[in-house]
DNA sequence: CGGTAGTTCAAGAAAAAAGGTTGATCTAGT
DNA sequence: ACTAGATCAACCTTTTTTCTTGAACTACCG
Protein backbone atom coordinates (compact mmCIF):
# COMPACT_ATOMS: atom_id res chain seq x y z
CA UNK A 1 0.00 0.00 0.00
CA UNK A 2 1.05 3.73 -0.61
CA UNK A 3 0.87 6.35 1.33
CA UNK A 4 -1.53 8.03 0.48
CA UNK A 5 0.10 11.66 -0.01
CA UNK A 6 1.62 12.81 -3.15
CA UNK A 7 2.01 15.73 -4.98
CA UNK A 8 2.11 14.17 -8.27
CA UNK A 9 1.63 10.37 -8.35
CA UNK A 10 3.69 10.65 -11.75
CA UNK A 11 6.69 10.38 -9.40
CA UNK A 12 5.12 7.16 -8.53
CA UNK A 13 5.93 4.79 -10.79
CA UNK A 14 9.18 3.10 -10.47
CA UNK A 15 9.38 3.46 -7.00
CA UNK A 16 7.94 -0.26 -7.14
CA UNK A 17 10.64 -2.54 -5.99
CA UNK A 18 9.74 -5.25 -4.50
CA UNK A 19 12.31 -5.97 -1.39
CA UNK A 20 10.38 -9.04 -0.37
CA UNK A 21 13.44 -10.14 1.95
CA UNK A 22 12.28 -11.71 5.40
CA UNK A 23 10.39 -8.89 7.36
CA UNK A 24 12.88 -7.26 9.24
CA UNK A 25 10.67 -6.21 12.15
CA UNK A 26 10.40 -10.09 13.13
CA UNK A 27 14.24 -10.31 13.61
CA UNK A 28 14.02 -6.89 15.43
CA UNK A 29 11.92 -7.49 17.86
CA UNK A 30 13.21 -10.93 18.91
CA UNK A 31 16.88 -9.10 20.08
CA UNK A 32 14.28 -8.04 22.86
CA UNK A 33 11.81 -10.67 23.72
CA UNK A 34 12.30 -14.24 22.70
CA UNK A 35 9.02 -14.85 20.76
CA UNK A 36 7.94 -18.60 19.32
CA UNK A 37 6.93 -18.75 15.71
CA UNK A 38 3.13 -18.07 15.68
CA UNK A 39 4.26 -14.87 18.21
CA UNK A 40 6.19 -13.55 16.15
CA UNK A 41 3.84 -14.08 13.18
CA UNK A 42 1.08 -12.44 15.05
CA UNK A 43 2.77 -9.69 16.03
CA UNK A 44 4.19 -8.79 12.36
CA UNK A 45 0.51 -9.23 11.11
CA UNK A 46 -0.54 -6.23 12.87
CA UNK A 47 1.41 -4.25 11.04
CA UNK A 48 0.75 -2.68 7.51
CA UNK A 49 3.65 -1.63 5.01
CA UNK A 50 3.35 1.72 3.47
CA UNK A 51 5.79 3.35 0.76
CA UNK A 52 6.24 6.77 1.34
CA UNK A 53 8.01 8.88 -1.19
CA UNK A 54 10.81 11.54 -0.11
CA UNK A 55 9.22 14.82 0.88
CA UNK A 56 5.93 13.43 2.05
CA UNK A 57 4.58 13.75 5.38
CA UNK A 58 3.56 11.08 7.30
CA UNK A 59 2.45 13.10 10.25
CA UNK A 60 1.60 16.32 10.26
CA UNK A 61 0.12 19.11 13.31
CA UNK A 62 -3.45 19.17 13.41
CA UNK A 63 -4.29 15.66 12.45
CA UNK A 64 -3.64 12.67 15.01
CA UNK A 65 -0.92 10.58 14.70
CA UNK A 66 -2.69 6.86 14.01
CA UNK A 67 0.62 5.09 13.98
CA UNK A 68 3.57 3.73 15.53
CA UNK A 69 6.29 2.86 12.37
CA UNK A 70 8.98 0.68 12.45
CA UNK A 71 11.62 2.03 9.99
CA UNK A 72 12.28 -0.81 7.13
CA UNK A 73 13.95 1.11 4.28
CA UNK A 74 14.19 4.76 3.98
CA UNK A 75 14.63 7.75 6.61
CA UNK A 76 12.39 10.43 8.35
CA UNK A 77 12.62 13.59 10.25
CA UNK A 78 10.84 15.16 12.91
CA UNK A 79 10.33 18.06 13.86
CA UNK A 80 8.69 21.45 15.29
CA UNK A 81 7.71 24.67 14.03
CA UNK A 82 7.76 28.03 16.26
CA UNK A 83 4.98 30.45 15.82
CA UNK A 84 8.21 32.54 13.99
CA UNK A 85 8.82 29.78 11.84
CA UNK A 86 12.12 28.40 13.58
CA UNK A 87 12.50 24.52 13.00
CA UNK A 88 13.55 22.21 15.74
CA UNK A 89 14.49 18.89 14.61
CA UNK A 90 13.39 16.35 17.52
CA UNK A 91 14.43 12.82 15.91
CA UNK A 92 15.85 11.51 12.84
CA UNK A 93 15.13 7.69 11.81
CA UNK A 94 16.51 5.47 9.27
CA UNK A 95 16.45 1.43 9.26
CA UNK A 96 15.28 -0.21 12.43
CA UNK A 97 14.24 3.07 14.17
CA UNK A 98 10.68 3.78 15.36
CA UNK A 99 8.77 6.85 14.35
CA UNK A 100 6.20 8.63 15.67
CA UNK A 101 4.88 12.18 17.52
CA UNK A 102 4.98 10.16 20.47
CA UNK A 103 2.49 12.07 22.57
CA UNK A 104 0.00 12.13 20.10
CA UNK A 105 0.11 9.14 19.04
CA UNK A 106 -0.04 8.31 22.60
CA UNK A 107 -2.27 10.03 24.22
CA UNK A 108 -4.37 9.97 20.56
CA UNK A 109 -4.55 14.23 20.28
CA UNK A 110 -3.41 16.04 17.29
CA UNK A 111 0.24 15.93 16.18
CA UNK A 112 1.95 19.08 17.37
CA UNK A 113 4.86 17.83 14.85
CA UNK A 114 6.07 16.90 11.60
CA UNK A 115 7.35 13.83 10.15
CA UNK A 116 8.24 14.19 6.60
CA UNK A 117 10.44 11.02 4.67
CA UNK A 118 13.88 12.35 3.57
CA UNK A 119 14.21 9.37 0.92
CA UNK A 120 11.87 6.89 -0.81
CA UNK A 121 11.22 4.87 1.96
CA UNK A 122 9.04 1.95 3.60
CA UNK A 123 7.34 1.37 6.61
CA UNK A 124 5.98 -1.16 8.91
CA UNK A 125 3.31 0.39 11.12
CA UNK A 126 0.67 -0.75 13.48
CA UNK A 127 -2.24 1.23 14.32
CA UNK A 128 -3.08 2.60 18.12
CA UNK A 129 -5.75 0.15 18.86
CA UNK A 130 -4.20 -2.65 17.21
CA UNK A 131 -1.10 -2.29 19.46
CA UNK A 132 -3.65 -2.09 22.63
CA UNK A 133 -4.80 -5.83 21.75
CA UNK A 134 -1.67 -6.58 21.07
CA UNK A 135 0.06 -5.73 24.25
CA UNK A 136 -3.43 -7.26 25.98
CA UNK A 137 -3.26 -10.50 24.32
CA UNK A 138 -0.08 -11.30 25.67
CA UNK A 139 2.92 -10.32 28.48
CA UNK A 140 5.94 -10.44 26.15
CA UNK A 141 4.42 -8.12 23.96
CA UNK A 142 3.70 -5.86 26.50
CA UNK A 143 7.37 -6.50 27.77
CA UNK A 144 8.35 -5.87 24.13
CA UNK A 145 6.68 -2.22 24.30
CA UNK A 146 7.98 -1.35 27.80
CA UNK A 147 11.37 -1.98 26.62
CA UNK A 148 10.87 0.19 23.62
CA UNK A 149 9.76 3.01 25.61
CA UNK A 150 12.84 2.68 28.32
CA UNK A 151 15.34 2.77 25.97
CA UNK A 152 14.03 5.93 24.10
CA UNK A 153 13.58 7.46 27.53
CA UNK A 154 17.17 6.53 28.31
CA UNK A 155 18.37 7.96 24.74
CA UNK A 156 16.70 11.12 25.22
CA UNK A 157 18.00 11.73 28.81
CA UNK A 158 21.15 11.00 27.21
CA UNK A 159 20.75 13.94 24.00
CA UNK A 160 19.80 16.53 26.59
CA UNK A 161 22.30 15.97 28.99
CA UNK A 162 25.29 15.92 26.13
CA UNK A 163 23.59 18.89 24.39
CA UNK A 164 23.46 21.12 27.58
CA UNK A 165 27.00 20.18 28.90
CA UNK A 166 28.66 20.53 24.89
CA UNK A 167 29.43 23.35 22.64
CA UNK A 168 27.92 23.36 18.74
CA UNK A 169 31.23 21.94 17.64
CA UNK A 170 31.60 18.98 20.43
CA UNK A 171 27.74 17.94 19.42
CA UNK A 172 28.09 17.89 15.81
CA UNK A 173 31.81 16.12 16.45
CA UNK A 174 29.85 13.82 19.19
CA UNK A 175 26.69 13.32 16.27
CA UNK A 176 29.52 12.19 13.94
CA UNK A 177 30.89 9.85 16.26
CA UNK A 178 27.58 8.20 16.90
CA UNK A 179 25.76 8.66 14.14
CA UNK A 180 28.07 8.47 11.32
CA UNK A 181 25.61 5.85 9.60
CA UNK A 182 23.18 8.82 9.88
CA UNK A 183 25.49 11.81 8.33
CA UNK A 184 24.88 11.43 4.41
CA UNK A 185 21.36 10.71 4.43
CA UNK A 186 20.14 13.60 6.78
CA UNK A 187 20.40 17.09 4.51
CA UNK A 188 22.61 19.65 6.51
CA UNK A 189 20.19 22.28 7.45
CA UNK A 190 18.32 19.41 9.56
CA UNK A 191 21.55 18.35 11.46
CA UNK A 192 21.53 21.75 12.47
CA UNK A 193 18.40 22.45 13.64
CA UNK A 194 19.13 18.76 15.17
CA UNK A 195 22.11 19.57 17.16
CA UNK A 196 21.26 23.32 17.88
CA UNK A 197 22.67 25.21 15.84
CA UNK A 198 22.37 27.77 12.82
CA UNK A 199 22.74 26.24 9.11
CA UNK A 200 25.81 28.28 8.80
CA UNK A 201 27.45 27.82 11.69
CA UNK A 202 27.38 24.41 10.88
CA UNK A 203 28.66 24.69 7.43
CA UNK A 204 30.78 26.57 9.42
CA UNK A 205 31.88 24.34 11.78
CA UNK A 206 32.28 21.47 8.73
CA UNK A 207 35.05 23.66 6.90
CA UNK A 208 36.88 23.81 9.75
CA UNK A 209 37.39 19.89 10.23
CA UNK A 210 37.96 19.69 6.15
CA UNK A 211 40.98 22.33 6.39
CA UNK A 212 42.36 20.87 9.49
CA UNK A 213 42.27 17.70 8.36
CA UNK A 214 44.51 18.92 5.39
CA UNK B 1 -1.19 31.18 12.50
CA UNK B 2 0.66 29.39 10.03
CA UNK B 3 -0.94 25.75 8.86
CA UNK B 4 1.41 23.88 10.56
CA UNK B 5 2.61 21.88 7.41
CA UNK B 6 5.91 23.41 5.46
CA UNK B 7 9.01 21.01 4.40
CA UNK B 8 11.40 24.15 5.54
CA UNK B 9 10.96 27.29 7.35
CA UNK B 10 13.49 28.91 5.64
CA UNK B 11 11.09 29.60 2.83
CA UNK B 12 8.45 30.99 5.22
CA UNK B 13 10.62 34.04 5.94
CA UNK B 14 9.17 36.67 3.00
CA UNK B 15 5.63 35.22 3.85
CA UNK B 16 4.70 37.50 6.31
CA UNK B 17 3.25 40.24 4.35
CA UNK B 18 0.47 42.02 6.50
CA UNK B 19 -2.92 42.46 4.22
CA UNK B 20 -4.61 44.04 6.65
CA UNK B 21 -6.88 44.81 4.13
CA UNK B 22 -10.76 44.46 5.44
CA UNK B 23 -11.77 41.32 5.74
CA UNK B 24 -12.09 39.63 2.26
CA UNK B 25 -14.79 37.31 3.61
CA UNK B 26 -17.02 39.86 5.13
CA UNK B 27 -17.16 41.55 1.38
CA UNK B 28 -17.81 38.24 0.12
CA UNK B 29 -20.97 37.06 2.37
CA UNK B 30 -22.32 40.85 1.92
CA UNK B 31 -22.65 39.55 -1.95
CA UNK B 32 -25.22 37.09 -0.95
CA UNK B 33 -27.00 38.60 2.12
CA UNK B 34 -27.16 41.98 3.80
CA UNK B 35 -26.37 41.87 7.04
CA UNK B 36 -25.62 44.73 9.80
CA UNK B 37 -22.22 45.36 11.08
CA UNK B 38 -22.99 42.83 13.82
CA UNK B 39 -24.38 40.15 12.20
CA UNK B 40 -20.97 40.52 9.58
CA UNK B 41 -18.42 40.83 12.44
CA UNK B 42 -19.96 37.60 14.34
CA UNK B 43 -20.21 35.86 11.11
CA UNK B 44 -16.01 36.30 10.34
CA UNK B 45 -15.28 36.10 13.91
CA UNK B 46 -15.75 31.96 13.48
CA UNK B 47 -13.18 31.94 11.31
CA UNK B 48 -9.47 31.19 11.90
CA UNK B 49 -7.14 32.81 9.33
CA UNK B 50 -4.42 30.03 8.28
CA UNK B 51 -1.51 30.39 6.09
CA UNK B 52 -0.29 27.41 4.34
CA UNK B 53 2.67 26.74 2.34
CA UNK B 54 2.79 26.20 -1.09
CA UNK B 55 2.71 22.35 -1.85
CA UNK B 56 0.91 21.48 1.56
CA UNK B 57 -1.65 19.46 2.02
CA UNK B 58 -5.18 20.62 3.95
CA UNK B 59 -6.78 17.77 3.78
CA UNK B 60 -6.12 14.26 3.07
CA UNK B 61 -7.72 10.76 2.93
CA UNK B 62 -8.18 9.33 5.44
CA UNK B 63 -8.71 12.04 7.94
CA UNK B 64 -11.54 14.25 8.02
CA UNK B 65 -12.42 17.68 6.88
CA UNK B 66 -12.88 19.39 9.42
CA UNK B 67 -13.60 22.78 8.33
CA UNK B 68 -14.34 24.70 5.09
CA UNK B 69 -12.31 27.51 3.98
CA UNK B 70 -12.69 30.69 1.70
CA UNK B 71 -9.45 31.37 0.39
CA UNK B 72 -8.25 34.75 1.31
CA UNK B 73 -4.89 34.64 -1.10
CA UNK B 74 -3.17 31.86 -3.05
CA UNK B 75 -4.45 28.78 -4.81
CA UNK B 76 -5.38 25.39 -4.33
CA UNK B 77 -6.24 22.09 -6.29
CA UNK B 78 -8.58 19.05 -5.05
CA UNK B 79 -7.93 16.00 -6.39
CA UNK B 80 -8.21 11.94 -6.15
CA UNK B 81 -5.82 9.68 -6.87
CA UNK B 82 -7.16 6.73 -8.55
CA UNK B 83 -5.84 2.92 -7.19
CA UNK B 84 -3.53 2.59 -10.00
CA UNK B 85 -1.85 6.38 -9.74
CA UNK B 86 -3.97 8.75 -11.77
CA UNK B 87 -4.80 12.09 -10.59
CA UNK B 88 -8.26 13.74 -11.00
CA UNK B 89 -8.68 17.32 -10.38
CA UNK B 90 -12.10 17.86 -9.16
CA UNK B 91 -11.96 21.66 -8.37
CA UNK B 92 -9.16 24.43 -8.24
CA UNK B 93 -9.89 27.42 -5.69
CA UNK B 94 -7.87 31.09 -5.77
CA UNK B 95 -9.33 33.83 -3.97
CA UNK B 96 -12.96 34.57 -2.99
CA UNK B 97 -13.59 30.46 -3.16
CA UNK B 98 -14.69 27.86 -0.86
CA UNK B 99 -12.53 24.88 -0.64
CA UNK B 100 -13.55 21.32 1.06
CA UNK B 101 -13.57 17.91 0.06
CA UNK B 102 -17.17 18.07 0.27
CA UNK B 103 -18.31 14.74 0.53
CA UNK B 104 -16.29 14.73 4.36
CA UNK B 105 -17.28 17.95 5.65
CA UNK B 106 -20.76 17.22 5.00
CA UNK B 107 -20.98 13.55 6.57
CA UNK B 108 -17.65 14.64 8.98
CA UNK B 109 -16.11 10.85 7.56
CA UNK B 110 -12.95 10.55 6.42
CA UNK B 111 -11.79 12.51 2.82
CA UNK B 112 -11.14 10.49 -0.15
CA UNK B 113 -9.58 13.52 -1.62
CA UNK B 114 -6.64 15.57 -1.53
CA UNK B 115 -5.97 19.37 -1.06
CA UNK B 116 -3.24 21.00 -1.78
CA UNK B 117 -1.71 24.45 -2.20
CA UNK B 118 -0.55 25.50 -5.27
CA UNK B 119 0.63 28.48 -4.08
CA UNK B 120 1.94 30.58 -0.47
CA UNK B 121 -1.91 31.07 0.24
CA UNK B 122 -3.94 32.33 3.11
CA UNK B 123 -7.25 31.00 4.05
CA UNK B 124 -10.47 31.69 6.33
CA UNK B 125 -11.83 28.69 7.55
CA UNK B 126 -14.53 27.19 10.13
CA UNK B 127 -15.31 24.06 11.94
CA UNK B 128 -17.87 22.26 11.15
CA UNK B 129 -19.99 22.80 14.32
CA UNK B 130 -19.44 26.03 14.16
CA UNK B 131 -20.82 26.32 11.04
CA UNK B 132 -23.70 24.76 12.64
CA UNK B 133 -24.44 27.37 15.40
CA UNK B 134 -24.09 30.03 13.26
CA UNK B 135 -26.96 28.66 10.53
CA UNK B 136 -29.18 27.64 13.54
CA UNK B 137 -28.46 31.37 15.30
CA UNK B 138 -29.90 33.26 12.02
CA UNK B 139 -31.76 32.68 9.45
CA UNK B 140 -29.59 34.64 6.72
CA UNK B 141 -26.87 32.85 7.43
CA UNK B 142 -28.63 29.63 6.64
CA UNK B 143 -29.09 31.34 3.33
CA UNK B 144 -26.29 32.19 3.18
CA UNK B 145 -24.88 28.32 3.16
CA UNK B 146 -28.32 27.31 1.00
CA UNK B 147 -27.13 29.57 -1.75
CA UNK B 148 -23.21 29.11 -1.52
CA UNK B 149 -24.49 25.43 -1.99
CA UNK B 150 -27.05 26.04 -5.21
CA UNK B 151 -24.56 28.00 -6.48
CA UNK B 152 -22.11 25.20 -6.00
CA UNK B 153 -24.77 22.59 -7.20
CA UNK B 154 -25.42 24.00 -10.58
CA UNK B 155 -22.07 24.76 -11.36
CA UNK B 156 -21.32 21.47 -11.26
CA UNK B 157 -24.14 20.17 -13.36
CA UNK B 158 -22.82 23.17 -15.92
CA UNK B 159 -19.71 21.76 -16.26
CA UNK B 160 -20.80 17.58 -16.27
CA UNK B 161 -22.73 18.61 -18.98
CA UNK B 162 -20.21 20.82 -20.62
CA UNK B 163 -17.41 18.15 -20.57
CA UNK B 164 -19.83 15.38 -21.37
CA UNK B 165 -20.62 17.04 -24.65
CA UNK B 166 -17.17 18.67 -25.67
CA UNK B 167 -13.95 17.28 -27.10
CA UNK B 168 -10.64 18.05 -25.13
CA UNK B 169 -9.90 21.23 -27.39
CA UNK B 170 -13.36 22.73 -26.63
CA UNK B 171 -13.23 22.40 -23.18
CA UNK B 172 -9.58 24.07 -22.63
CA UNK B 173 -11.14 26.12 -25.12
CA UNK B 174 -13.91 27.09 -22.58
CA UNK B 175 -11.44 27.05 -19.26
CA UNK B 176 -10.04 29.30 -20.93
CA UNK B 177 -12.43 31.75 -21.50
CA UNK B 178 -14.22 31.73 -18.12
CA UNK B 179 -11.05 31.03 -16.22
CA UNK B 180 -8.73 33.00 -17.34
CA UNK B 181 -7.28 33.98 -14.68
CA UNK B 182 -6.69 30.58 -13.45
CA UNK B 183 -4.37 29.16 -16.49
CA UNK B 184 -1.17 31.61 -15.41
CA UNK B 185 -1.54 30.03 -11.53
CA UNK B 186 -2.52 26.33 -12.36
CA UNK B 187 0.17 24.20 -13.58
CA UNK B 188 -0.31 22.10 -16.57
CA UNK B 189 -0.38 18.69 -15.71
CA UNK B 190 -3.10 19.86 -13.04
CA UNK B 191 -5.57 21.36 -15.51
CA UNK B 192 -4.83 18.51 -18.45
CA UNK B 193 -6.57 16.52 -15.19
CA UNK B 194 -8.93 18.77 -14.66
CA UNK B 195 -10.15 18.98 -18.20
CA UNK B 196 -9.96 15.09 -18.86
CA UNK B 197 -6.79 14.84 -20.74
CA UNK B 198 -3.14 13.66 -21.00
CA UNK B 199 -0.91 16.70 -20.05
CA UNK B 200 1.15 15.85 -23.08
CA UNK B 201 -2.01 16.12 -25.48
CA UNK B 202 -2.86 19.82 -23.40
CA UNK B 203 0.72 20.64 -24.28
CA UNK B 204 -0.57 19.92 -28.20
CA UNK B 205 -3.39 21.95 -27.98
CA UNK B 206 -1.70 24.72 -26.94
CA UNK B 207 0.86 24.59 -29.03
CA UNK B 208 -1.51 24.27 -31.74
CA UNK B 209 -2.98 27.21 -30.79
CA UNK B 210 0.12 29.42 -30.11
CA UNK B 211 1.01 27.97 -34.05
CA UNK B 212 -2.51 29.18 -35.12
CA UNK B 213 -2.60 32.62 -34.07
CA UNK B 214 1.00 33.45 -35.18
C1' DC C 1 -10.56 -0.07 -43.85
C1' DG C 2 -8.55 4.46 -43.06
C1' DG C 3 -9.12 8.67 -40.13
C1' DT C 4 -10.06 11.08 -35.89
C1' DA C 5 -9.27 11.80 -31.09
C1' DG C 6 -6.80 10.53 -27.95
C1' DT C 7 -3.33 7.60 -24.96
C1' DT C 8 1.26 5.86 -23.41
C1' DC C 9 6.22 5.83 -23.30
C1' DA C 10 10.73 7.72 -23.39
C1' DA C 11 13.94 11.27 -23.86
C1' DG C 12 15.22 15.98 -23.28
C1' DA C 13 14.95 20.85 -22.35
C1' DA C 14 13.66 24.44 -19.41
C1' DA C 15 12.30 26.29 -15.16
C1' DA C 16 11.93 26.22 -10.33
C1' DA C 17 13.18 24.77 -5.82
C1' DA C 18 16.27 22.86 -2.42
C1' DG C 19 20.49 22.74 -0.28
C1' DG C 20 24.90 24.60 0.87
C1' DT C 21 28.61 28.27 1.27
C1' DT C 22 30.51 32.60 2.29
C1' DG C 23 31.36 37.30 3.86
C1' DA C 24 29.67 40.88 6.57
C1' DT C 25 27.53 42.55 10.44
C1' DC C 26 25.54 41.87 14.93
C1' DT C 27 24.83 40.24 19.95
C1' DA C 28 25.02 38.31 24.59
C1' DG C 29 27.75 36.67 28.04
C1' DT C 30 32.32 36.26 30.21
C1' DA D 1 37.55 43.17 24.43
C1' DC D 2 36.72 38.00 23.18
C1' DT D 3 34.19 34.08 22.21
C1' DA D 4 30.41 31.46 20.50
C1' DG D 5 27.10 31.92 17.86
C1' DA D 6 23.09 34.24 15.17
C1' DT D 7 21.29 36.78 11.25
C1' DC D 8 21.17 38.50 6.60
C1' DA D 9 22.02 38.55 1.85
C1' DA D 10 24.07 37.00 -2.15
C1' DC D 11 25.50 33.39 -4.76
C1' DC D 12 26.41 28.79 -6.48
C1' DT D 13 25.32 23.92 -7.21
C1' DT D 14 22.47 20.16 -7.43
C1' DT D 15 18.13 18.06 -7.64
C1' DT D 16 13.36 18.06 -8.77
C1' DT D 17 9.58 19.45 -11.21
C1' DT D 18 7.27 20.70 -15.10
C1' DC D 19 6.69 20.96 -19.95
C1' DT D 20 7.55 19.46 -24.69
C1' DT D 21 8.20 16.40 -28.47
C1' DG D 22 8.43 12.33 -31.43
C1' DA D 23 6.92 7.81 -32.06
C1' DA D 24 4.15 4.08 -31.56
C1' DC D 25 -0.35 2.49 -30.12
C1' DT D 26 -5.74 2.06 -29.38
C1' DA D 27 -10.67 2.53 -29.94
C1' DC D 28 -14.22 3.91 -32.22
C1' DC D 29 -16.64 5.91 -36.17
C1' DG D 30 -18.46 5.90 -40.69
Amino acid sequence: MYFPVHWNANKLRGCEDQNMNKNPLQDYIQNFVSLTEEEAEQFVSCFEEVKVKKRQFIVQPGFTNKHRSFVVKGAFRTYAVLDDGQEHTLQFAIENWWVSDFNSYLYQHPATLFIVALEDSTILRIEYSKEQELKESNHKFETFFRIMAEKGLAFEHRRILFDLTHDAEARYENFLLNYANFIQRVPQYALASYLGMSTEFLSRIRNKRIRKKS
